[in-house]
DNA sequence: AATAAAATGAACCGTATGTTCCATTTTAGC
DNA sequence: GCTAAAATGGAACATACGGTTCATTTTATT
């Protein structure tokens, strides 16, 4: 085993990420048991975490002295180094607003009152982007970005509470080139620019209940005249989801009766930088992160 | 041990928030030694997750035979079971969305590319939040909603990218029967509007770099009219901060260019509705909360 | 202050754990 | 197709773990 101990002279992942990194990298020259267990552990991180070599041994589908085997292969001494590695990883998970809006020792307030309102709707809104995480189907988002991108002129219809998201959609697309047209009723002149809409075009309608009626019958006139639309709604019982080509499901978390936005936002901005990027002809596909 | 039983006939909590209460809940009630360790592991949650009985004893500084006195005292049948607790409280926090940006099995893209864009609008939202949560100063934020809660009138002034902000801010004001008045520009009618408010009003302020120049003109003249300013803004160099009473500083991350709103709207919120909750007297402090 | 009861400390024990070892099978090289 | 090397399965092993026990100390009661 001393022989092993010149080759390796990288330093051992200490952090998870660096770990996934390493183990992509030798995937490849890894036999055939060592490879399935590599598979697992990046598969069921917490399960590598939390169970004996055991219980993973079975639920891997491999004897337990391939998991030492496996951790020898990355260079560590044992498979208890190994673990060490996937328990960090759970530990510097920032601790959930949720859990900072409960997690106070004995009945005394931590914050004002009004940073406890402030940290309800942050949970909320963290909340809601956790759901449409782990909601959002990759087949439908795909399908309604198709249609935009064949939209010559794209309306955004909403009302009330989805207004904001719908000036945010409008802005974005002119930022990016892209012809929309946002229906508000302060002009009064809905009904005009909407008969202008033709099957050539596609409509992102935005109501959650109680729904603005004029968003649905907008919605139903545009649906009549073939424009497909696609909906941001909350139910599949949802008038909009009804008249739409497409329809999202958005599950929105409140605080004292006012829910959140920041999933929709999300989307939302989803289908405006999707369609640009398709219409950018995929060139600059790779676009800018602010990760780090 | 067997008269225990009887006393103890509440399931035991099988979920860490539970667990929490039922510990704050007794923590009179304990000995010395045994509260020592309650207070221990809900300071250190992690270090019973992870830790061997010997050790967390030895922080805690304990024997190790009181770690299991501690579990039996609150129902459980030994150290391990109570444990388990513990280790569901990390298992139980959904992956994070930065995580899931980097998480991909190999070099193929896991979902597709429309996908990947709206995971990054999720990651700088969520992102967002949490600078927001650990920047937020109360003391700030007090100050904000005492000025607004002596408004007249709240005037509300935004463009562009803030715009969306602010016509919900409009919105929820005007559900809680705060009188407001948003300024836009597309009725023209803006410096009319700007020349009725007085130091009896109050004005929000929202604007980003590059910061819209009809917004720092309004708040210039306004703060010059005595009308306090609270501004919402990305820098202690803005403009705005100048002309502001109070001013909170947002960092909202950014992907493919277009900054999240997350934050700003969270923050929105919360003065809205913490004016609301002061203009009620307090009396209906504990507003509803939508958690679980 | 004396006594009973509870709490604590520390040694002890059975067990389940990670690890090692070796026989067997599979793969690679000629 | 034969041989050497690597990989694998499975049992055996040393140990570190959680739990128990009991003597001692502390607290409460009278």
């Amino acid at each position: 085993m001393d022989d092993m101990a010149e080759t390796i002279s990288e330093a051992l992942p200490r952090d998870f990420e660096a770990l996934r990194a390493l183990i992509l990298d030798r995937r490849q020259s890894l036999p055939k048991r060592i490879a399935q267990v590599a598979a697992y552990a990046l598969d069921n991180p917490d399960e590598i975490a939390f169970g004996t070599a055991a219980s993973i041994a079975t639920s891997a589908g491999v004897q337990p002295s391939t998991l030492i085997r496996f951790a020898q292969h990355l260079g560590y001494d044992g498979f208890t180094s190994l673990q060490q590695v996937f328990r960090e990883r759970l530990r510097e998970r920032t601790t959930s607003y949720e859990e900072r809006l409960t997690v106070v020792r004995g009945d005394a307030d931590e914050g004002t009152s009004n940073r406890r309102i402030v940290d309800g709707f942050l949970a909320a809104a963290s909340k809601s982007l956790d759901v449409m995480s782990r909601n959002l189907d990759d087949d439908t988002l795909d399908r309604a970005i198709d249609i935009l991108n064949g939209a010559e002129t794209i309306y955004i219809l909403a009302r009330r509470r989805s207004y904001p998201v719908a000036s945010y959609i409008a802005y974005a697309l002119g930022k990016l080139g892209v012809r929309s047209q946002l229906i508000e009723s302060a002009s009064g002149l809905s009904p005009e620019i909407i008969s202008f809409a033709s099957s050539r075009d596609a409509v992102i309608a935005i109501s959650f209940s109680p729904y603005a009626s004029a968003t649905v019958e907008e919605a139903r006139i545009l649906s009549a005249n073939n424009v497909p639309v696609i909906a941001i709604t909350d139910s599949a019982f949802s008038p909009l989801a009804q008249f739409a080509k497409v329809w999202f499901e958005v599950a929105e978390a409140d605080f004292g009766g006012f829910r959140s936005l920041a999933a929709t936002m999300a989307l939302a901005m989803g289908l405006t930088v999707g369609v640009a990027e398709l219409r950018r002809g995929r060139k600059g596909k790779k676009s800018a992160n602010s990760k780090g």
